[in-house]
DNA sequence: ATACCCTTCAC
DNA sequence: TGAAGGGTA
């Protein structure tokens, strides 16, 4: 019987610029495509429709129409990651299975536990490097230790950052027949379905299908703090999210365009390699002089900032963006980000887990990072005793209330709620609170 | 090579 | 405040 290999997706739903599609066709071997939709992750989706498991579906069903009609098979599977491979390995002949490096905590116990398995069995678990550009201790400072302040980091990884580091892995050519193996129908299994999984259709958010268009690269650093502009942003966070497009091909882009939105991305490459350096930073503060904080934790007020009803325009048009699209440009998040940890003076765990909940760009590293950098609790962050006025936030990225009355249309009327706090003395509780944790933990 | 001090700067 | 880099012992 002719021996195979699996390539497995994760969070790579691309045929093209692949590296461990790329190297997995060009291995001796046939490759049968793989995607296991992880019952350890939906178990734990809030609700029972949820934009980016519909997302992942539909991308998942595009890369097996596409495998199928090169003369190939694609499997997509639900269960536990090492009990569905066990299966597979004990049903077909695989000799190995290829795929893309994950750096979250979850996902490198997840791959270690598979790739013991995997051994077990004598088949080969091969793992690359995909999704950064840098990883790991590729970038260190010049004594050797992890960077912890982003222009550091920026800046050498700038001086390694070679054109040919950003060239595409692989061609479309070597996907094809000659490369893929196709199973007997027995053995293929029919691909999950939403309905199948138990979830509901949500389309509430269309990605860009490709990269962006160069004019609004070119234009990102202004249209950035312009929340109003509607498609003003790049709008890449969910296609790097799910892989759809390449980090490669992103930076490329940038690089030759627009050196503000480079250095973007890599914040995207800076917070990866801080966590997986760092995992516990995933649940508790960097900072251990940070992790006796006395948070308020005011459940009645945390629900008033989710809903977008704190009586501040742009932290409520925010949320209502939020929960309504799944999206919210970044200088918004950080205006919501920084009034729930420093005027509701609310941890900034619930906050991450809200974020973890609505976002169709979820992406734990980099929403931990920034929670963490408002919070001041991070390896990398504001200073503990910033606190941002949102009052002049809102003056600053949105002074004509165009983005709000976008998602708050009763502001300025006798419906729209005062302010849950009022800035100087919600600033002040909040920086004294945290002055005298510090004090007491050093 | 390594440890420690001093200066600069943090996005 | 604390990280990074450069200089010096």
């Amino acid at each position: 019987m002719m021996k195979i290999c699996l390539f497995w997706h994760r969070r790579d739903l691309r045929l093209h610029d692949n590296a461990g599609l790329a190297a997995a066709l060009a291995s001796e071997l046939p490759v049968v495509p793989l995607f296991i939709y992880d019952q350890d992750i939906l178990d734990y989706l809030p609700a029972k429709a949820d934009a980016r498991l519909t997302y992942i579906v539909d991308e998942v069903e595009r890369l097996a129409q596409a495998t199928e009609a090169a003369g190939g098979t694609f499997l997509a599977r639900f269960g536990k990651p090492v009990e569905v491979l066990e299966a597979l390995v004990e049903e077909l002949e695989i000799a190995a299975v290829h795929t893309n490096e994950d750096y979250e905590p979850y996902a490198t116990k997840r791959d270690a536990a598979v790739g013991q398995m995997l051994r077990q069995h004598g088949v080969d678990f091969l793992l690359y490097k995909d999704q950064v550009v840098f990883a790991k201790d590729e970038i260190l400072t010049k004594s050797g230790t992890v960077p912890k302040v982003f222009g550091a980091y920026h800046k050498s990884f700038l001086a390694k950052l070679t054109d040919d580091l950003l060239l595409p892995y692989g061609s479309r050519e070597a996907f094809r027949a000659e490369n893929l193996h196709r199973l007997a129908p027995a053995k293929t299994g029919s691909r999950p379905t939403l309905a199948s999984l138990g979830f509901e259709r949500l389309e509430q958010y269309v990605p860009i299908a490709d990269l962006p268009a160069e004019e609004v690269v070119r234009n990102y650093h202004n249209t950035r703090n312009t929340p109003a502009l509607q498609n003003g942003t790049a709008r890449i966070s969910v296609q790097l999210r799910f892989g759809t497009l390449s980090v490669r091909q992103v930076m490329r882009q940038a690089k030759a365009l627009n050196p503000k939105l480079l250095a973007e991305i890599i914040w995207r490459d800076f917070f990866m390699m801080l966590l997986w350096h760092y995992p516990i930073t995933a649940t508790e503060a960097y900072d251990p002089k940070m992790r006796q904080v006395p948070y308020r934790n005011n459940e009645a007020e945390f629900q008033a900032w989710c809903e977008g009803r704190t009586g501040y325009p742009l932290v409520d048009a925010g949320m209502r963006e939020l929960n309504a699209t799944g999206y919210l440009p970044n200088r918004v998040r950080m205006t919501v980000a920084g009034f729930l940890v420093k005027h509701l003076f609310i941890d900034w765990r619930w906050g991450e887990q809200y974020f973890a909940d609505k976002l169709l760009d979820y992406e734990l590293a980099n929403n931990v990072g920034n929670w963490q950098w408002m919070a001041g609790t991070g390896a990398i962050s504001a200073p503990w005793f910033r606190v941002y006025s949102p009052e002049n936030q809102l003056a600053q990225v949105d002074p004509e209330l165009k983005y709000v009355k976008r998602w708050v249309p009763e502001v300025g009327t006798r419906d729209y709620p005062a302010p849950i706090v009022e800035h100087k003395f919600a600033r002040d509780r909040a920086v004294e609170a945290i002055r005298a944790a510090r004090i007491a933990a050093s």
